[in-house]
DNA sequence: ACAAGTTAGGCAAACGTTTGCCAAATTACG
DNA sequence: CGTAATTTGGCAAACGTTTGCCTAACTTGT
């Protein structure tokens, strides 16, 4: 039989044995403090690490300390390419700094949120990342007791905590622009039925901005579903059963404006010709296979470094703090 | 100032005194061993728990069980579905059977990959899954010492080790059915230049088929690229160059398609019309703003069940294993 | 009533680290 | 040469948990 090994891992006590010294000794040495020990003592246990294959054990060292390298990052999902840019963002920025990152998919569901608060507390993690939170009792206990947190593009549900996300209100205004300027005047806008902040900011500012520019009505379509696909396709259905095809139509988030486009296409309508669609969220894959779609830009793959930033605030200074993401109009 | 609480933490021994029993009593009711303790104790001990607010510190359990709740996993990105699919599915997977996932992403890099490994010893994870993992020296130890690991999508590359994915072979045959059915005779095939089992699998399966059918001459075109995008799009350049636009075009991944997609229109070439695109994944997005694209269609939602089933079966019986999942022609 | 068995629960060691404190041995200083 | 300071390193406690073993106090059977 092919074995496999799995023999018993190193420890410190190993390591002290195999170089004569004191378990003290090893750990000040692994641990870089150097100038407890002679510079020979330093030499024979770094030998002494490499030969039996030492490798520190984490929880040995988060029990003692108090605390971990562990970070947890809590996510309604990843189905999309907007959470896989902050999930991967903020995994290798928080790999720079040292830390493990743990990644819970919630389902946008507070109970499953909850259920991950918890369990994540019992494995001692040192801070969170809430992507688009939702408001739950566990999430509301966890502020209260000053856990560290940084929420991400939704705003922090209970007053307290860190935030990192864009201008919401501010892309609506620039997404009526670009319709605007494009030349277009009747435009309508579709949204999820029961938005969370940062749906409801980008239809403010969008329909702020129209009646800014003198526009009175604009028409609007909400729906629900399990995901802004579903979501784009029937308030497209229910806004062209309404108003008819519009010359143009704002989409506050670009997996939305996919839906539309669906609806669109299966009712012969040709799209930028016949209706312009403009999105936010600026999708990489647009310029690939979504030409037709002129988005507002958002670069989620340089949120993880901010994240990272803010929580190291969180931990050290304490209190809280935001940190405003650019956006383009690419 | 709103102070934050951040008071000690519940332990056993809170709870212990607070019940008035000891800790071993404490553990065995938290650990559901309720026989060893008479009913009134049980609901003393219950009490106490609620009421100091206990939650079992894993890093302790750890410690003493020498064994964690902790499973990471290794994939080369998450920028596109399939990943994104494979990471999601996976963690509810193993949240359902009490395991908390780590990611790690490894940029398909074999230094980022043993780095990774190393730090996730640390933490005493009790698996590693390995989704398209890239050969390197530490994987090649962690196998030699009975790392329990499962492989996803590529192969193990150093024997040993549990295997998850589909048969790569017939869904590249398939796809060559899928063209040859809609009449096309003169297609070609894009791949990536260093191909994985993967693609290098489906390749082998298209010509393979093709040849079958009495077709002596099949156009293939490489390509390098930082993603499956680039490549395809820099693949379809060659082709058309060298062989002009075929009739139908076979795509490796689906993102290849969508590179070659954009190069066809860039050159105003009309997808479906002018010339016919086959991918292989079956990206839930197809449907929605790909309709031009037929694809043989892989549940890669559906892999963590069958994931977590091969870790199960690792941990337990050891030895290798694999599951071939089913790919669909829809 | 006495031995045997069962029930309920405590003691203490161990897991791998870190770190405050102590103690030799060496060096510096007057 | 005597004392003070520095260098080098060990001892042992603590972090929170699990579990083998022990011991009383009951219960049962005869």
């Amino acid at each position: 039989m092919t074995s496999k090994q799995r023999s018993a891992p190193a420890s410190l006590a190993t390591v002290a044995a195999a170089a004569g010294v004191s378990i003290a000794t090893v750990s000040r040495i692994v641990n870089g403090e150097t100038r407890r020990a002679s510079a020979e003592t330093v030499e024979r246990v770094r030998k002494a690490i490499a030969v039996v294959g030492y490798h520190p054990n984490h929880a040995g060292r988060t029990l003692r300390r108090r605390e971990s390298r562990l970070v947890a990052m809590l996510a309604p999902n990843l189905d999309n390419l907007v959470m896989a840019a902050i999930a991967a963002s903020t995994e290798a920025a928080l790999r720079a700094a040292g830390y493990v990152m743990i990644l819970c998919d919630t389902h946008d569901r507070p109970d499953l949120q909850d259920e991950y608060l918890n369990a994540m507390r019992s494995q001692v993690v040192r801070g969170y990342i809430m992507v688009a939170s939702v408001p739950s009792a566990g999430l509301k206990d966890f502020v209260a007791d000053g856990a560290p947190m940084v929420f991400v593009n939704r705003r922090p549900p209970f007053g307290r905590g860190a935030f990192v996300g864009i201008d919401n209100v501010k892309a609506g205004a620039d997404a009526a622009d670009m319709l605007w300027s494009a030349g277009l005047r009747r435009c309508g806008v579709l949204a999820p039925a029961q938005g969370s902040s940062v749906t409801r900011d980008r239809l403010k500012g969008f329909c702020g901005r129209m009646r800014a520019l003198g526009v009175t009505e604009i028409p609007a379509a909400e729906a629900a579903g399990r995901s802004h696909l579903e979501i784009g396709y029937e308030a497209a259905r229910r806004l062209a059963a309404r108003n008819g095809w519009l010359e143009g139509l704002m989409c506050v988030s670009d997996q939305i404006a996919y839906g539309a486009y669906r609806f669109a296409r299966e009712s012969g309508i040709v799209i930028p010709e016949r209706c312009k669609l403009v999105g936010i969220d600026g999708n990489p894959l647009n310029r690939w296979i979504a030409p037709w779609l002129r988005s507002i830009e958002v670069k989620y793959e340089d949120f993880g470094e901010p994240i990272v930033e803010l929580l190291d605030h969180v931990w050290h200074a304490g209190g809280d703090a935001e940190h405003i993401m650019p956006h383009g109009v690419a």
